[in-house]
DNA sequence: GGTGTGACCAGCT
DNA sequence: AAGCTGGCCACAC
């Protein structure tokens, strides 16, 4: 409570945690497919943003297959290294060309159509 | 307590 | 055809 650092305490962001962390390996998803599970539809900014404070999660968060609706790697650059999300994506087997995700849609894993 | 911002999406010009 | 603005909600100062 009072959070004064935990990022924990939002419901929000562990919901948005949760879902990320249930990626399949090898799979990606986009910012609006979470923000329409999560019933908060057109609010596919607080994904990203909630994106943002994961590396304050205590449990990793695997945001480098998060990507936006056109398999675009937008996030790379807050990986620390602009290099780091395609690196991890290639190691997963995804492949990644100018920053995007090659045969997005074969990859793109929808929460709100397998997780059910 | 109000304002700004943010790794987006979709629509309008 | 392409660029840009608005809109959405949640968090930080």
């Amino acid at each position: 409570m009072a959070g004064t650092g935990h990022a924990d305490s939002g419901t929000f962001f562990e919901s948005v945690f949760a879902v990320v962390q249930l990626v399949p390996f090898g799979r990606v998803t986009s910012y609006g497919a979470i923000a329409a599970f999560l019933g908060t539809k057109g609010s596919a900014r607080m994904v990203g943003w909630a994106m943002n404070a994961s590396h304050t999660s205590v449990t990793r968060i695997p945001a480098h297959r998060v990507v936006n609706r056109n398999g675009l790697l937008t996030g790379r650059h807050h990986f620390g290294s602009p290099a780091i999300m395609q690196q991890l994506l290639e190691n997963e087997g995804v492949e990644v060309k100018d920053n995007q995700v090659v045969r997005f849609a074969e990859l793109f894993w929808d929460p709100a159509r397998e997780l059910i």
